[in-house]
DNA sequence: ATCGCCATCAGCCGATCGGCCGATCTCTCG
DNA sequence: CGAGAGATCGGCCGATCGGCTGATGGCGAT
């Protein structure tokens, strides 16, 4: 049973070489190549490939809007995609593998990866580049006490109250109430924070406390 | 420069099969093996590896307690630690990176991704295997596009730019520096804003927005 | 071509926030 | 005991925000 792959990426060269390494496999079959999105999507739903490898940088319809199309929530018979990137930018990581990506790859991973990053998609799990899987994880994996220590002045317990009432969204009026402390304590303790974070308003207070993961 | 691998597994058939795989590749070099939680440590210590390879199912130590201890949050000189185990379950998963782990690896992955995940560590990133990531990006993968058609009344493509800036924090003032139009602009989509998503003010806004995935 | 949606802009005003000064009290640590 | 840190409170004032009302132009659908 050999995995049928479609490659779209505009630049020929890149197409190529993905071309020769796959079909250097036995288990793998490039059934199709094409240079931008409209005919990623054309091409995808005629020869219903086991795989599509998507270029994020495409005319037409780039990498991210053509997944939506093929993998994106609500889509039956949703197809397995491996984005393809020369950029490792955060956003496009994130829009990718919302949009129902099941890999992601830099395209300085090397072969090996490409290969596996495909047979794993085959296989409905998802392969991602390790370089960015080491940022994914720093969100996922050590939130709260790292990120409050890592401060050269960590809040205090009562900062930390605050912090996570504003985050979600609270007036002082209401921190004060839910604190059972006056209006002029909130402000007291907002202002430390704003100086410990390096903050400049209650937003990036809250933006902190989400990234972070002091609220969640 | 060759990587210096240590490998601790309780099962002698483990060690010397990874250690044949691993010794086969020319840039890597395993230093030593162990078969429980205290020597690995102790191993760790005084070989200094650029990799550890650790089971989770180990006698003395858990390989997540000595991952803890090696490359766990407040250690200095944290060491790359790359888990190996039979068992995907969550818990170890989530345990393992968050104990500081810089990879995570079913047995079952097959040579290649073993000598992959041990190149990846060596070079601080991680690789997590297929099975596993996919899982880890379901969590993360859901909220976003649903959460923006969710709503009863969905926001427009500008109204989102204005909900991201402010997300991170920006002052009405400079989201209309950044999005090119006014002041008066970013109040009018702020003022839409609130009353599609049922918002108080700028903070829940922002809230929302984390939530939701519409910023990360 | 008229209607509705969207994006753009303006001014006004009260509420809230942010920055600044000050203060008292408690607790811990040396 | 004295020093320092943390939590508590008050007042003042300018900046920002939030709510309102209203207006213009583009663009697609009926």
């Amino acid at each position: 049973m050999t995995i049928r792959v479609l490659i779209a990426d505009d630049q020929e060269l890149v197409r190529t070489g993905f071309q020769m390494i796959l079909d250097a496999q036995q288990d793998i079959d490039v059934v199709g190549t094409v240079a931008n999105g409209a005919d990623a999507v054309e091409a995808a739903r005629r020869l219903r490939p086991d795989v599509c490898l998507l270029d994020i940088r495409m005319p037409k319809l780039d990498g991210i809007e053509v997944t939506r199309i093929l993998a994106g929530p609500g889509v039956e018979n949703p197809m397995r995609v491996v984005i393809v990137t020369t950029f490792d930018l955060d956003e496009y990581v994130y829009g990718a593998l919302r949009s129902g990506a099941t890999g992601f790859l830099l395209k300085d991973s090397g072969p090996t990866l490409l290969i596996e990053a495909v047979r794993a998609a085959a296989a409905g799990d998802a392969l991602v580049s390790p370089s960015v899987t080491v940022r994914l994880l720093q969100h996922l994996a050590q939130p709260a006490v790292g990120a409050v220590r890592s401060l050269n002045d960590p809040l205090t317990e009562r900062e930390l109250d605050v912090v996570r009432l504003v985050a979600r969204g609270r007036t002082n009026q209401e921190v004060a109430a839910e604190l059972f402390v006056s209006l002029s304590t909130v402000k007291t303790h907002l202002g430390s924070i704003q100086v410990k974070l390096g903050a400049r308003n209650r937003v990036e207070i809250a933006a902190w406390a989400w990234e972070s993961g002091v609220v969640s």
